[in-house]
DNA sequence: TTTACATTGCGTCATGATGACACAATGTAA
DNA sequence: TTACATTGTGTCATCATGACGCAATGTAAA
């Protein structure tokens, strides 16, 4: 199909198919060189990047219109996914901005079109593999990349936004549930952790008091091997040891770090 | 205005006036009688209570639409008000309950009327101060009251699941900001404000661990006075320091109780 | 008026969590 | 062989926390 009949196909279909008023913006992190990373969509026209996000259907669970945009875009299922904060500010997806970009695609619209109007977001991140994922980008879109989280590019909208709120919970999260399950590969060392934690905190933690507290957690397994052909002493591997990981999750760890 | 006619007329304003297929719900937590209560409507028709709600304005951000609930309910201005969770189910609204109620209310109508279609709902949570509300019950709903939380009526549709998220949020939210600003009276006792963290968290608490605790939050001011009428030995009184409370707001407590 | 009692104010003590840091062992590269 | 970065493990002082003691205060019963 052709990229701009299936425009059409989006704008003929969506009126009748989707909820008004609504959609679902995904920020999807993984992690990678010691880096965490979000996955952007390139803009069709615009040199600015955009969060991966959907509409409800008519009688689909919010939840499930998240998940499906994860799972379009980057093929995984199971994925550890939540919903974070609505953002409802009218102006906050202006009319314009869309008529231009269909102009472009030589579409001319009636300014009462569905997707013209107000919508309201709702925001859900997501923590994923990073090797797992094969980025899809969507029709609308030219690339579906990862970025480095310090080097973000413009976004459209108020995406910036939207981001910046994921980065702040995912951070209140970090104190009082476990994160890495879906982060980390199946093996890692104690450092690759901590360098997960020290990214999304933005902060530099201590090796031998991290470590003392993590384990304090309970939700490790120390492995028999240790990680080959690194520059200097090999590290032990670890991994997660999902049943008491998933009581974590449901029970929360102590607070604070 | 007849009541009926009142209703009739949201129900033909209601198409053109309030963004489609969402609304806004709020749980509003007060203090009073070292008990936690919660106000509710009593719907019309049904031997059933309802959180009050409303829709969003066309044009209005979805906060204040939260706002305008408030005050049109209790006659507040500056609320302490948080978004807490989206309720995004179908199902969650049937159809048939309202057709049911407007029937006997005596109007006949189109299924596709835009009251009946699916809404997704976003949770709002408010703490407020008990003595300062004047409850006004909505066109629909017949007393609006205050009921303790430990003796919640039964509630229509997916509410009672709406006001256990809101409560476990206000949990946790205790771990992390100071609360009671908005709970007690300006002028309150150690044990007054111990009994509330007792009645939000369900469990007791050592009194002398507490105050040390609180205390420590340096977000409390000691006063000269101490209540006076009491059947034992008179308490002091304290007030919030506000800056410092906002502060502590901003910038989050230590964690952990 | 005296006494009993619930409540308040202020403290101690043992324990556990936390932050700062020391030192030996390991593996690579000069 | 040596220098060096990194890892594994442990110590110590400090702070937060939970459990609890005891005297002072004010009301109500004797």
């Amino acid at each position: 199909m052709e990229k701009n009949e299936s425009i059409s196909a989006l704008l003929n279909a969506g009126e009748h198919n989707f909820l008004p008023s609504l959609s679902v913006d995904c920020v999807i992190f993984g992690f990678h060189d010691n880096q965490l990373k979000v996955l952007l969509l390139k803009h069709r026209h615009r040199n600015k990047w955009a969060l991966p996000g959907g509409f409800i259907g008519i009688d689909e669970p919010t939840d499930a219109a998240a998940y499906r945009v994860l799972q379009e875009r980057t093929g995984l299922q199971e994925i550890f996914l939540q919903q974070f904060h609505v953002f409802g500010d009218p102006g906050r997806s202006p009319k314009d901005f869309h008529i231009q970009d269909l102009k472009k695609d030589g579409i001319d619209t009636d300014e009462n079109l569905w997707i013209l109007q107000r919508f309201v977001t709702i925001g859900y991140y997501a923590l994923v593999e990073f090797f797992k994922v094969s980025p899809i980008p969507d029709t609308l879109s030219e690339k579906f990349i990862w970025w480095d989280i310090h080097q973000v590019p413009s976004l459209v909208m108020d995406h910036r936004k939207i981001l910046d709120k994921a980065l702040a919970t995912l951070r209140i999260q970090l104190n009082n549930q476990p994160i890495g399950y879906n982060l980390l590969p199946e093996k890692f060392t104690m450092p690759e952790i901590q360098k997960l934690y020290e990214t999304i905190l933005d902060k530099k933690l201590d090796r031998r008091n991290f470590q003392r507290k993590i384990l304090g957690f309970g939700i490790l397994n120390r492995l028999e091997e240790t990680k080959k052909g690194v520059p200097h002493k090999s590290p032990y591997l670890y991994s997660f040891d999902l049943k008491k990981y998933n009581e974590a999750i449901n029970e929360g760890l102590n607070f604070g770090w």
